[in-house]
DNA sequence: CTGGATCCGCTAGGATACTG
DNA sequence: CAGTATCCTAGCGGATCCAG
Protein backbone atom coordinates (compact mmCIF):
# COMPACT_ATOMS: atom_id res chain seq x y z
CA UNK A 1 0.00 0.00 0.00
CA UNK A 2 1.25 3.21 -0.79
CA UNK A 3 -0.89 5.60 1.36
CA UNK A 4 -1.05 3.06 4.41
CA UNK A 5 -2.18 6.14 6.36
CA UNK A 6 -5.41 8.29 5.45
CA UNK A 7 -4.76 12.13 4.66
CA UNK A 8 -5.10 13.45 8.51
CA UNK A 9 -7.31 16.78 7.64
CA UNK A 10 -7.25 19.42 9.46
CA UNK A 11 -10.09 21.81 9.43
CA UNK A 12 -8.51 24.86 10.36
CA UNK A 13 -6.54 24.89 7.13
CA UNK A 14 -7.67 26.99 4.57
CA UNK A 15 -7.45 24.66 2.04
CA UNK A 16 -8.70 21.46 4.20
CA UNK A 17 -12.16 20.05 2.13
CA UNK A 18 -14.22 19.22 5.07
CA UNK A 19 -14.37 22.98 5.58
CA UNK A 20 -16.55 22.38 2.54
CA UNK A 21 -18.96 20.13 4.54
CA UNK A 22 -19.28 22.22 7.24
CA UNK A 23 -20.70 24.83 5.56
CA UNK A 24 -22.51 22.98 3.41
CA UNK A 25 -24.06 21.83 6.97
CA UNK A 26 -24.17 25.07 8.49
CA UNK A 27 -26.05 26.69 5.01
CA UNK A 28 -29.24 28.19 6.64
CA UNK A 29 -31.53 25.24 5.39
CA UNK A 30 -29.88 21.94 5.20
CA UNK A 31 -30.15 21.34 8.95
CA UNK A 32 -33.55 21.92 9.22
CA UNK A 33 -34.46 19.41 6.03
CA UNK A 34 -32.17 16.69 7.32
CA UNK A 35 -33.74 16.93 10.20
CA UNK A 36 -37.05 16.89 8.74
CA UNK A 37 -36.36 14.13 6.22
CA UNK A 38 -34.70 11.65 9.26
CA UNK A 39 -38.02 12.00 11.86
CA UNK A 40 -40.12 11.21 8.48
CA UNK A 41 -41.34 7.45 8.45
CA UNK A 42 -40.23 6.91 4.95
CA UNK A 43 -39.73 9.28 1.80
CA UNK A 44 -41.01 12.56 2.04
CA UNK A 45 -42.55 14.88 -1.13
CA UNK A 46 -41.14 17.60 -2.25
CA UNK A 47 -44.65 19.84 -0.82
CA UNK A 48 -44.22 17.94 2.44
CA UNK A 49 -41.18 18.71 3.17
CA UNK A 50 -42.24 22.45 2.21
CA UNK A 51 -44.63 22.61 4.39
CA UNK A 52 -43.14 20.42 7.34
CA UNK A 53 -39.97 23.24 7.61
CA UNK A 54 -41.67 26.40 8.18
CA UNK A 55 -40.71 29.47 6.74
CA UNK A 56 -38.46 28.09 3.62
CA UNK A 57 -39.49 29.36 0.26
CA UNK A 58 -39.34 26.80 -2.25
CA UNK A 59 -36.56 28.26 -4.16
CA UNK A 60 -34.42 27.47 -1.05
CA UNK A 61 -36.14 24.15 -0.83
CA UNK A 62 -35.15 23.16 -4.18
CA UNK A 63 -31.32 24.10 -4.39
CA UNK A 64 -30.41 22.91 -1.00
CA UNK A 65 -31.93 19.16 -1.80
CA UNK A 66 -30.29 19.53 -5.10
CA UNK A 67 -26.67 20.27 -2.77
CA UNK A 68 -27.40 17.58 -0.43
CA UNK A 69 -28.67 15.14 -3.32
CA UNK A 70 -25.03 16.40 -4.89
CA UNK A 71 -22.89 15.30 -1.52
CA UNK A 72 -24.85 11.93 -1.72
CA UNK A 73 -26.63 12.41 1.45
CA UNK A 74 -30.39 12.54 -0.07
CA UNK A 75 -31.48 10.66 -2.96
CA UNK A 76 -34.23 11.31 -5.08
CA UNK A 77 -36.99 9.15 -6.73
CA UNK A 78 -38.94 10.78 -9.17
CA UNK A 79 -42.29 8.71 -10.00
CA UNK A 80 -44.43 8.45 -13.59
CA UNK A 81 -47.64 9.18 -12.36
CA UNK A 82 -49.80 12.06 -12.68
CA UNK A 83 -49.16 14.54 -11.59
CA UNK A 84 -45.47 13.55 -11.26
CA UNK A 85 -44.38 13.35 -7.53
CA UNK A 86 -40.85 13.04 -6.58
CA UNK A 87 -39.77 11.95 -3.02
CA UNK A 88 -36.82 12.42 -0.76
CA UNK A 89 -35.05 10.33 1.63
CA UNK A 90 -31.99 10.00 3.11
CA UNK A 91 -29.23 7.91 2.04
CA UNK A 92 -27.25 5.76 4.45
CA UNK A 93 -24.46 8.52 4.09
CA UNK A 94 -27.03 10.82 5.34
CA UNK A 95 -28.53 8.90 7.92
CA UNK A 96 -25.23 8.80 9.67
CA UNK A 97 -24.61 12.46 9.73
CA UNK A 98 -28.35 13.13 10.62
CA UNK A 99 -27.06 10.76 13.16
CA UNK A 100 -24.79 13.23 14.53
CA UNK A 101 -26.85 16.24 14.27
CA UNK A 102 -29.46 14.75 16.13
CA UNK A 103 -26.91 14.89 19.30
CA UNK A 104 -26.44 18.65 18.11
CA UNK A 105 -30.53 19.17 18.31
CA UNK A 106 -30.80 17.40 21.38
CA UNK A 107 -27.92 19.83 23.00
CA UNK A 108 -29.86 22.82 21.53
CA UNK A 109 -32.93 21.58 23.08
CA UNK A 110 -31.38 21.00 26.73
CA UNK A 111 -29.32 24.36 26.32
CA UNK A 112 -31.35 26.74 24.87
CA UNK A 113 -33.10 28.23 28.17
CA UNK A 114 -28.94 28.66 29.64
CA UNK A 115 -28.16 30.47 26.24
CA UNK A 116 -30.84 33.07 26.43
CA UNK A 117 -30.62 33.47 29.38
CA UNK A 118 -26.83 34.22 29.00
CA UNK A 119 -27.65 36.67 26.52
CA UNK A 120 -30.17 38.75 28.10
CA UNK A 121 -27.62 38.84 30.99
CA UNK A 122 -25.12 39.95 28.32
CA UNK A 123 -27.61 42.31 26.85
CA UNK A 124 -28.23 43.91 30.03
CA UNK A 125 -24.60 45.05 30.35
CA UNK A 126 -24.51 47.82 27.77
CA UNK A 127 -28.12 49.25 28.92
CA UNK B 1 -44.69 22.33 39.80
CA UNK B 2 -46.53 24.27 37.93
CA UNK B 3 -44.53 23.17 34.57
CA UNK B 4 -43.72 19.92 34.99
CA UNK B 5 -42.82 19.58 31.67
CA UNK B 6 -40.42 21.67 29.95
CA UNK B 7 -41.52 22.88 26.50
CA UNK B 8 -41.09 20.56 23.63
CA UNK B 9 -39.32 22.57 21.51
CA UNK B 10 -39.41 22.04 17.57
CA UNK B 11 -36.67 22.62 15.36
CA UNK B 12 -39.32 23.19 12.45
CA UNK B 13 -41.50 25.35 13.62
CA UNK B 14 -40.34 28.49 12.75
CA UNK B 15 -40.70 30.25 16.05
CA UNK B 16 -38.46 28.04 17.48
CA UNK B 17 -35.70 29.72 19.35
CA UNK B 18 -33.56 27.05 18.74
CA UNK B 19 -32.85 28.00 14.86
CA UNK B 20 -30.94 30.99 16.36
CA UNK B 21 -28.51 28.60 17.82
CA UNK B 22 -28.16 26.62 15.03
CA UNK B 23 -27.68 29.49 12.84
CA UNK B 24 -24.74 30.68 14.82
CA UNK B 25 -23.19 27.90 15.08
CA UNK B 26 -23.49 27.24 11.42
CA UNK B 27 -22.35 31.00 10.86
CA UNK B 28 -19.19 30.59 8.65
CA UNK B 29 -16.60 30.64 11.18
CA UNK B 30 -18.27 29.42 14.55
CA UNK B 31 -17.31 26.54 14.60
CA UNK B 32 -13.79 26.60 13.76
CA UNK B 33 -13.10 28.99 16.71
CA UNK B 34 -15.10 26.21 18.73
CA UNK B 35 -12.51 23.77 17.66
CA UNK B 36 -9.61 25.91 17.82
CA UNK B 37 -10.32 26.85 21.49
CA UNK B 38 -11.37 23.19 22.35
CA UNK B 39 -8.43 21.60 20.76
CA UNK B 40 -5.75 24.61 22.26
CA UNK B 41 -4.71 23.32 25.85
CA UNK B 42 -5.93 26.36 27.75
CA UNK B 43 -6.75 30.36 26.97
CA UNK B 44 -6.13 31.13 23.88
CA UNK B 45 -5.38 34.68 22.68
CA UNK B 46 -7.41 36.77 20.01
CA UNK B 47 -3.60 37.13 17.50
CA UNK B 48 -3.22 33.25 18.28
CA UNK B 49 -6.94 32.09 17.32
CA UNK B 50 -5.99 34.96 14.04
CA UNK B 51 -3.32 32.39 12.94
CA UNK B 52 -4.75 29.49 14.06
CA UNK B 53 -8.08 30.03 12.31
CA UNK B 54 -6.78 30.22 8.55
CA UNK B 55 -8.15 32.64 6.45
CA UNK B 56 -10.71 34.39 9.21
CA UNK B 57 -10.35 37.90 8.95
CA UNK B 58 -9.71 39.73 12.32
CA UNK B 59 -13.62 41.77 11.93
CA UNK B 60 -14.99 38.38 11.95
CA UNK B 61 -13.32 37.02 14.73
CA UNK B 62 -14.06 39.60 17.02
CA UNK B 63 -17.23 39.69 16.07
CA UNK B 64 -17.87 35.71 15.88
CA UNK B 65 -16.14 35.60 19.44
CA UNK B 66 -18.40 38.70 20.60
CA UNK B 67 -21.80 36.66 19.62
CA UNK B 68 -20.22 33.34 21.29
CA UNK B 69 -19.70 35.38 24.16
CA UNK B 70 -23.10 36.17 24.31
CA UNK B 71 -24.34 33.33 24.11
CA UNK B 72 -22.28 31.88 26.96
CA UNK B 73 -20.15 29.69 25.11
CA UNK B 74 -17.14 31.71 25.37
CA UNK B 75 -15.65 33.66 28.34
CA UNK B 76 -13.25 36.45 27.81
CA UNK B 77 -10.09 37.54 29.57
CA UNK B 78 -8.71 40.59 29.79
CA UNK B 79 -5.36 41.26 31.36
CA UNK B 80 -4.20 44.81 31.94
CA UNK B 81 -0.78 44.13 30.95
CA UNK B 82 0.82 46.62 28.03
CA UNK B 83 0.13 46.31 25.56
CA UNK B 84 -2.92 44.73 26.99
CA UNK B 85 -3.43 40.70 26.31
CA UNK B 86 -6.72 39.06 25.97
CA UNK B 87 -7.43 35.61 26.31
CA UNK B 88 -10.74 33.37 25.16
CA UNK B 89 -11.51 29.45 26.29
CA UNK B 90 -14.68 27.78 25.87
CA UNK B 91 -17.14 27.98 29.17
CA UNK B 92 -18.30 24.58 30.65
CA UNK B 93 -20.97 25.30 28.18
CA UNK B 94 -18.86 25.57 25.37
CA UNK B 95 -16.95 22.45 26.19
CA UNK B 96 -20.07 20.79 25.95
CA UNK B 97 -21.05 22.16 22.89
CA UNK B 98 -17.41 21.22 21.68
CA UNK B 99 -17.83 17.65 22.65
CA UNK B 100 -20.94 17.72 19.96
CA UNK B 101 -19.57 19.18 17.55
CA UNK B 102 -15.92 17.18 17.48
CA UNK B 103 -18.31 13.97 16.50
CA UNK B 104 -19.64 16.15 13.87
CA UNK B 105 -15.93 17.09 12.98
CA UNK B 106 -14.98 12.97 13.21
CA UNK B 107 -17.79 12.83 11.12
CA UNK B 108 -16.73 15.11 8.34
CA UNK B 109 -13.12 13.51 8.32
CA UNK B 110 -14.67 9.88 8.35
CA UNK B 111 -16.88 10.55 5.13
CA UNK B 112 -15.24 12.81 2.94
CA UNK B 113 -13.43 11.12 1.01
CA UNK B 114 -16.96 9.68 -0.03
CA UNK B 115 -18.88 12.92 -0.54
CA UNK B 116 -16.25 14.00 -3.00
CA UNK B 117 -16.88 10.71 -5.16
CA UNK B 118 -20.65 11.88 -5.14
CA UNK B 119 -19.78 14.90 -5.99
CA UNK B 120 -17.72 14.16 -9.13
CA UNK B 121 -19.81 11.71 -9.92
CA UNK B 122 -22.86 13.90 -9.63
CA UNK B 123 -21.04 16.69 -11.85
CA UNK B 124 -20.16 13.70 -14.31
CA UNK B 125 -23.60 13.27 -14.99
CA UNK B 126 -24.20 16.52 -16.85
CA UNK B 127 -20.79 16.90 -18.42
C1' DC C 1 -1.84 43.74 20.75
C1' DT C 2 -6.72 43.95 20.49
C1' DG C 3 -9.88 45.22 18.43
C1' DG C 4 -13.42 49.24 16.54
C1' DA C 5 -14.89 52.01 12.42
C1' DT C 6 -15.70 52.39 7.70
C1' DC C 7 -16.48 51.24 3.05
C1' DC C 8 -18.04 48.00 -0.18
C1' DG C 9 -18.67 43.95 -3.17
C1' DC C 10 -21.02 39.93 -3.44
C1' DT C 11 -24.24 36.54 -3.16
C1' DA C 12 -27.47 33.70 -0.42
C1' DG C 13 -31.87 33.86 -0.25
C1' DG C 14 -36.81 36.06 -0.34
C1' DA C 15 -40.94 37.37 -3.36
C1' DT C 16 -43.23 36.61 -7.32
C1' DA C 17 -44.53 34.65 -11.55
C1' DC C 18 -44.42 31.04 -14.73
C1' DT C 19 -43.93 25.98 -16.92
C1' DG C 20 -44.00 20.69 -17.87
C1' DC D 1 -47.16 18.79 -8.21
C1' DA D 2 -42.51 20.00 -8.58
C1' DG D 3 -39.91 22.79 -9.67
C1' DT D 4 -37.45 26.87 -12.76
C1' DA D 5 -36.79 31.84 -14.09
C1' DT D 6 -36.23 36.64 -12.77
C1' DC D 7 -35.67 40.25 -10.11
C1' DC D 8 -34.16 42.32 -6.06
C1' DT D 9 -32.28 43.47 -1.51
C1' DA D 10 -30.33 42.96 3.17
C1' DG D 11 -26.54 41.86 5.27
C1' DC D 12 -22.39 38.86 5.79
C1' DG D 13 -17.98 39.10 5.43
C1' DG D 14 -13.44 40.96 3.24
C1' DA D 15 -9.99 44.81 3.09
C1' DT D 16 -8.15 48.68 4.98
C1' DC D 17 -7.28 52.11 8.21
C1' DC D 18 -7.35 53.75 12.84
C1' DA D 19 -7.28 53.80 18.08
C1' DG D 20 -6.70 52.63 23.22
Amino acid sequence: MLRPDPPKWDLLRQECPTREVIARVGAKWSFLIIVSLATADGPTRYSDLLNSVEGIASKALASTLRALERDGLVSRTKKPTLPPTVEYSLTPLGDSLAEVLAHLQRWTYDNIADIKEHQRFYDGLSS
